[in-house]
DNA sequence: TTATTTTAAGATAATTAAGTCTCTTAAATT
DNA sequence: AATTTAAGAGACTTAATTATCTTAAAATAA
């Protein structure tokens, strides 16, 4: 995995609640049985994904959490480098010290490529998007 | 980075030796310092490749370690899987349960071909080649 | 030869950060 | 008032990383 186990619970959990019908609350407890993830940890996540406005939460009965508008159009790269902080580190793969543009390491080229295109694949379809293709995917083989 | 660590020291320190002159014997706190690697976690990854065969050690004054011919054969991804445990680990960047070929999520088959091109890019080159290829750059640009 | 120094090997402890769980509080519903 | 669910604080666990200290082996000096 290129981020870390937060950031990829992040991800399953909102890509769980963009595919719940519209408006419907999901309880946290729910999401983690569904997603298997750690009830308490996920809850401490979507407990940050509240405040950075990914998802609505609402108390008692009947409350749950609901994914944002915010969310639906946000990539998965802005989530997780939200919620797991500074960035996905992908420096280079010989991780030679003085490896730079300047001073190139022999695998720098090409790793620079290849990093840019993991950037570009987690960056450049929204949420909503990749949680409607699955949404599909699952009906097809279902 | 796509590994740990301990897994970037080793490479690191690996590299190094394969740029030394032959037959030379360096002194791990030697690497430490030219490679800026804490001194005694590289003790022990160097202990640790010893065992492997990828480098001879000789105690005493006049000691150190130096490359074998079965590190400079060998790929980044063999050492470093070698010493980092079972295998670098790439699974689908949404993370979702489900994902599998069978039933993939909508980033699966681009993410499949970006994580093979990773694997060839540290897997078909030799540590040889690649300290050659850098020691090459490093005289052109000092 | 014997003692001393040097360097790796090895065991073990300390540190740090991520991940997980427990318990209490606050807000909403019944 | 009682129940339900999220918010929040805090403690615990685990694994990776880093440091400390002792032992073993080789070289040098006495």
């Amino acid at each position: 995995m290129i981020y870390t186990k937060t950031g990829e619970y992040a991800i399953r959990a909102i890509l769980f609640l963009a595919r719940q019908p519209k408006e419907s609350l999901i309880m946290s407890s729910e999401i983690a049985k569904s997603e298997d993830i750690p009830a308490h940890y996920l809850a401490k996540i979507l407990q940050r994904m509240a405040k950075y406005g990914y998802v609505d939460s609402f108390k008692g009965r009947g409350g749950g959490f609901k994914i944002t508008e915010l969310a639906k159009k946000s990539s998965i790269l802005e989530i997780v480098e939200r919620v797991e902080g500074p960035v996905i580190n992908l420096k280079c793969v010989t991780g030679l010290k003085e490896c730079s543009d300047e001073n190139p390491c022999p695998l720098h080229e090409e790793w620079a490529e290849l990093r840019n295109r993991i950037y570009n694949l987690i960056s450049s379809k929204s949420v909503q998007e990749v949680a409607e293709k699955y949404s599909e995917t699952l009906r097809r083989t279902s």
